[in-house]
DNA sequence: CGGCCTTATTCAATCGTTTCAATGTTCAAT
DNA sequence: ATTGAACATTGAAACGATTGAATAAGGCCG
């Protein structure tokens, strides 16, 4: 444990705890249990107790300052009131929107969020899934650019009639609900500013294989290039590799921007593939003399919360995160609905759109009379 | 709600439901469901209990998968598992490491954090504390470097019994647990480095009046000051004033730097009163054509995430965020089993060490000939 | 052999709600 | 006058676990 400085000890601490239970609100108003939990919930039942009836607990329930019981009250009823939520590691920036995304839309609701973070390890995940279950969660939202994990969490949530939804990352198979940006729109944006700025020699940093993302993006610059006459040169793109770690994207940026520079190829503009492997390229690029923009454009994905307070603030293509955290509530929220009323309902998958954000990190290009 | 490409309907979904409940693993095993609970809790009758029965009822739960019922186990043992963790804003980058540390801890005791964020609103601090006592949490963490919570809080859950613990501000009174850092020597250490690097004309940007932070870190940088024989201009010191946005920090280390270069008086380095304070001021500095470090050195606190990626990477004073996530868990989870065993037990007040971290904003002073 | 301790297991009450079915009313319609 | 809705309220059985008290069966001792 912390070294801490002589923890002062300070107040002898004890005590009573009485609980205002809704036995307590019947007997002090007269009616009946039954009655209070009704007028209380306002239950369908509602509708024929006399006003005065409801107005009398109303108040005596104020008055004793009673509080359900959120565990009682789900023995009976099924309904928890809470939903897990899953992140495969919080410490990445991309996470802290979504959570707020997720948060908000939770209390709207009136839904209490478990929070839960996997840290990229496989068995923490499962042993978290396991609590949220033991936990009875109505519903689970999972945080995730990648995956290991398969069918197992699908068996157990639809076994447990548990809606689901992944944000940044779909299932394979279609029993999940998904909300992901549409990368490959993402990939076109940025590349489309790079172009219409002038730039032509430009390098590449690309996601590593596993995350998801990589792919499309790479998919929508491709279909750019090729719409625009614009020709990539194979020189002058990379590829992430694989990794855990969050921040690996930085040292990567960092390391890969060295690679390019030492390789002599002329480029006047680098698109990273996210934010972070942008901010560890303009650090290389600084380091070795390069000034952004001056001499080079550089171009992120994501907006992460950092990207607007580096030096120079970074141009990127942000993904809506604090409403996709919303809209995955939205709908595990229509999933959990649709089950209380015994109603079929859908699965389904969405790609936000995703928007440029200029700042300071990009500029024309200037003209150069030696090409190569 | 946000626009989204048309999302892909998919699958139909429905589903029957068949939880395994303990008198499922009673019936199986041929032993009653008391013997069945006795056994997996390990109870202290458990000691009774056959070798051999264990083994057949562990091997039977596992077999159906059984997975006890949280909620109907704290119906009658009063115990939620589970923990009310409130952030006063979690969009703060300070937030991030102090969850990761809480999470963690919590994990380890295989409680369940039930997140909180009250964007800084009073009302939606109390409705989250409202609706954590109803889900019964059995300890309570705020996280906040500021509060606008008085003795409201401390009512209700000593009331209740529910040990709670601050992270980053103490409660007024001694009625609950906090862990902070030593902002005093925060303070001291900071100025020391840049007194070292030989650093006499220094600015700073003190915290806004409103932080608890704020003025112990101050008094850290004066008592410091003088038992160094530095003097502090008074031209030179600029105090923030009290904002909500987190992010503020960021646009006043900008505008009071500009102001600060604007006032005329030479000064070699700066000290902000955070990171975010740090980094605008580093932008101001930049955008004015004064190079950070050569020509000025910064220095921020907290050390939070964006910190060592921003250009230059900042020097800075570090809160052990984790660890005192960490330490407050530890202190809480120590109520609750005092509480559990009937046992009286202490509040505490800690105050982590900080550390100074060294990176690229600051070097030595380059010796000036005209003093003035 | 009867009493007592130890071992092994179970009974049954309980936690605080919800909700179905039941019990009275009242009142309009046959 | 009888019926049957509509109104107003309540009794009591769940929900799925925990736990103190009770039961029962050996084993040991005097």
């Amino acid at each position: 444990m912390m070294q801490s400085e002589n923890p002062v000890l300070v107040k002898r601490h004890s005590g009573k705890n009485q609980t205002i239970t809704m036995r307590d609100v019947a007997n002090s108003s007269g009616f009946s249990p039954a009655t209070v939990s009704i007028v209380l919930n306002n239950a369908p039942l509602a509708r024929y107790i006399a006003p005065t009836t409801k107005k009398r607990i109303e108040e005596v329930a104020k008055k004793l300052g009673y509080r359900p019981n959120a565990m009682a009250r789900f023995l009976r009823s099924k309904r928890s009131h809470s939903v897990g939520v899953m992140f495969f590691d919080i410490t990445d920036p991309f996470c802290t929107p979504v959570l707020r995304g997720i948060e908000n839309a939770l209390y709207q609701s009136s839904y209490v969020p478990i929070f839960a973070d996997a840290h990229n390890q496989r068995n923490r995940f499962e042993r978290y899934l396991e609590m949220l279950l033991e936990h009875h969660v109505e519903a689970l939202i999972v945080v995730a650019n990648w995956l290991f994990v398969d069918i197992q969490l699908l068996a157990d949530l639809s076994k447990r009639n548990i809606t689901a939804a992944t944000i940044g990352w779909e299932m394979p198979g279609n029993d999940v609900s998904s909300v992901m940006v549409d990368n490959e729109a993402g990939g076109r944006l940025a590349l489309e500013h790079l172009h219409h700025l002038g730039h032509r020699k430009i390098a590449f940093i690309r996601g590593p294989k596993m995350l998801i993302d990589s792919a499309p993006r790479w998919k929508g610059i491709q279909k750019f290039a090729h719409s625009a006459g614009l020709e990539i040169d194979p020189a002058l793109v990379l590829q992430l590799p694989d990794s855990f770690d969050p921040n690996s994207g930085f040292e990567g940026g960092y390391r890969f921007t060295e690679e390019l520079l030492q390789r002599k190829k002329r480029f006047t503009a680098l698109m990273a593939f996210d934010d972070l492997t942008a901010l560890g390229a303009i650090r290389a690029l600084t380091k070795a003399g390069v000034k952004v923009p001056e001499n080079c454009s550089v171009v992120g994905f994501d907006d992460v919360p950092l990207s607007s307070l580096s030096a120079p603030s970074l141009t990127t293509v942000r993904q809506p995160l604090e409403a996709m955290g919303n809209l995955a509530v939205n709908i595990v929220m229509e999933g959990v609905n649709a089950g209380l009323e015994k109603r079929d309902w859908s699965i389904s998958r969405h790609k936000m759109n995703p928007e440029l954000v200029i700042r300071d990190s990009t500029q024309a290009a200037v003209l150069s009379s030696s090409d190569d």
